[in-house]
DNA sequence: CCTGAAAAGAACTTTCT
DNA sequence: AGAAAGTTCTTTTCAGG
C-alpha cells in the first residue's frame, strides 16, 4: 500500500461523487487512458482505499423519512462498552452512523425512523439491550442541509 | 412517481449496500430477470429515488483523517440564515453533512480535516463567512463506530 | 512497474413476443 | 415480464517506454 499519486487522488475524488461514471469519461478528466483508470480503480478497491460503492436514496421514498441525532453517555468503567455497542449497532439497519467522541457525550449516533413513535421504540430497545448506555440526548432533524460521505484528498 | 413494490424495495436495499453488483446477481436475489432489474434501476434513478451512487473511501488514506461534529446556534431573527448557510456549505468539500435540528443547537455539521490546526482554520473561516452563526460547540471524533447512509425500506 | 491500444469477454440496452 | 439481438463497457493481452 504505497503512495497515491496525482492520478489516484483525482480518480478518488471523482468516484466519490459518481461511481457509475464510465472509465473513459474519468480517463478524459484526469488525462490517462481508460485501461489505466480501470487498473488503478481495481488496485484502489483491493487495497481497501475504496471501501465500498453504494447508492444514496431519497429518504422520503423509503418509509423511514425521519432522522434523529442522538448523544449518549456510557459507563466509563465498563471496559468493552464501545466494542459491544459496535457489534449491536452493526446489526441495526436504523442506525446509520455512530461516532465515539470527546465532549459532553461519549457517542453520537444518527438514526432513521418511520416517525417519532417508531424512534421512541428504537430508543427503548437501544437502552434495554445496551445497559452500558446511561443517558440519551435526542435532536430531531427538521431538514437536511447537506448529506454526503465525501472526503477531500489532500493536495 | 407511484408506489414501490416488493421488488423495488429489495433492489433499493441491495443497491444501498453495493451499487456495483451485477444486475444478474440482483435478479437472482430478488427473483426477477436481469432485464427487469435494469429497467427498474433506470426508473428509480430517473424518479430521483436513487439520488446518487458514490464510493466510500478510507479516510486515513485521504490526508483528511480527522472528523469533527459541530453544534451551531444561529440567529433566529435572521430569516434566510439557513438558506445562506446551505449555499455556503454546499461549496465546502470539508463539510460532509449538515442537519437543521431541534434542541440545544440549531445546526449539526460533520466536518473532515487534516488535523486539529486545520479544523481550527476551517472553524475560523466558517464564523467569518457566516455571521448568522452565533456559537459553535465542537466534538472531536476519536473513532468511527459505524459509517453509512443506508436507509431501511419499510415493509 | 506502468502506460496505451487492440482483442476478448462481460454487462447493459433495446427490441420483440 | 423474459429472452435474444445489438451495443457499450470492462478485462485481458501485448508491445513499448
Amino acid at each position: 500500500m504505497e503512495q497515491l499519486d496525482r492520478f489516484d487522488r483525482e480518480i478518488i475524488e471523482i468516484i466519490q461523487r459518481n461511481c457509475q461514471m464510465k472509465a473513459e469519461a474519468m480517463a478524459e478528466e484526469v488525462g490517462l487512458s481508460a485501461s489505466a483508470v480501470q487498473r488503478r480503480l481495481k488496485r484502489l478497491r483491493e487495497d481497501g482505499i475504496i471501501k465500498g460503492e453504494v447508492a444514496i436514496i431519497d429518504r422520503k421514498s423509503s418509509g423511514h423519512p425521519m432522522v434523529f441525532i442522538v448523544g449518549m453517555e456510557i459507563e466509563r468503567d465498563n471496559y468493552d462498552a464501545l466494542a459491544r455497542f459496535r457489534l449491536w449497532a452493526e446489526r441495526q439497519d436504523h442506525v446509520q452512523q455512530v461516532y465515539y467522541v470527546t465532549g459532553q457525550v461519549d457517542l453520537i449516533a444518527i438514526i432513521t425512523a418511520r416517525d417519532v413513535e417508531h424512534y421512541d421504540d428504537i430508543a427503548a430497545v437501544l437502552m434495554a439491550e445496551n445497559p452500558q448506555i446511561r443517558r440519551m440526548h435526542t435532536n430531531v432533524v427538521l431538514r437536511d442541509i447537506k448529506l454526503s460521505l465525501f472526503v477531500p484528498m489532500a493536495k
